[in-house]
DNA sequence: TTCGTCATGTAATGGGTTACATGATTAC
DNA sequence: GTAATCATGTAACCCATTACATGACGAA
């Protein structure tokens, strides 16, 4: 929410549908969680509320446009600073993925990586499952397979995202220094 | 759960960590959701209990066997002979693949095709959205990319086990008919 | 005029995890 | 002897969805 408010300042459904499209179908959130968590944002001081309702004669219902306060956006650039392993697992890396252009290069290859030896960890340990057990029918094992397959090529992908990151970082390392 | 206990009885912890293997780390079931389930399809008569305490000596502390009543086997095979849109979408068809040899090659066929459909909508609507708007950074264009390809993999894998499926069924169409 | 979409919110419900309680057994 | 694993269970808590309530606008 912090990520699309800093990108433009929104109201709550527009920004709904956008979360929606961001995250997937699948994780969708509800008006239910939505709502009271702006609410909560905002008593926290990180958003600003802004009620366009008189704005251009008489559109529509009033819609309460919120944007990030500098509480907030300090917020959100602690958060997108935090490079350790909550920032690789399942649940939140593509988040953090999708956010990475307002990301520091050193935490987008950091975060790469991460996530990269998360997934051969798990390769390692699906493969060594498959090894000491046989007796698995058809299926089961088409899935295994797939399922390793898949894991091998998000870590070809990875790969090559870090290999362009660090070479974009070579090229010019002026960056990384000049905002310490 | 039905489908474990059909492949053999096991005790509580046991189906535990081979649900968990079976789901993956991710959508892994904890106690407090396990043992109570396994309560109820006991009073539901799904499940009879053996306390295999007194069994083989002084063995361990007793581990409560459950296994498939006949009223269990049934409900196993009714979910199993399902083959509406619940059976395909992200939430089920991993579980539903996985118990695919106790399932009817009719029904695998459904799901499978259904599955791939859904996939398809999915790779649409996206591509769609990705011809609309231009104005993405390199990163949520990589990883809408990224997500179009996975799909694509997906759907072609899909498309060869229904290739097969449906060969098989050529090859023998006697199973399918014989149990009417 | 009715339906679909836009738009904001609240309250109850549900159900799964977390944390706790207990105790036996094996390995170091 | 002590830590880790095996083994079963309960109760509180969290938090998101669901369902509901309200209302305006555009299109058929």
């Amino acid at each position: 929410m912090l990520g699309l408010l800093h990108e433009s300042p929104l109201h709550g459904y527009e920004l709904r549908k956008r979360l929606n499209t961001l995250l997937g179908p699948l994780r969708a959130i509800s008006y239910g969680s939505l709502y009271p968590c702006l609410k909560e944002m905002l008593a926290d001081g990180l958003l600003a509320a802004d009620d366009a309702a008189s704005e251009s004669g008489a559109g529509r219902r009033s819609r309460i446009v919120y944007k990030l306060t500098a509480e907030g956006k300090e917020r959100l650039q602690e958060q997108l600073a935090e490079g350790g392993p909550s920032a690789w697992d399942d649940d939140s890396f593509g988040v953090r993925f999708a956010f990475f252009a307002q990301t520091d290069a050193d935490v987008r290859i950091k975060i790469l990586e991460g996530r990269r030896s998360r997934l051969e960890e798990r390769r390692e340990k699906v493969s060594a499952l498959a090894r000491t057990r046989d007796k698995l029918d058809r299926y089961t094992l088409e899935l295994q397979q797939h399922g390793l397959e898949s894991v091998d090529r998000e870590v070809r992908w990875l790969g090559e995202l870090i290999a362009t990151e660090r070479a974009s970082v070579a090229a010019r390392p002026r960056r990384t220094t000049t905002n310490k």
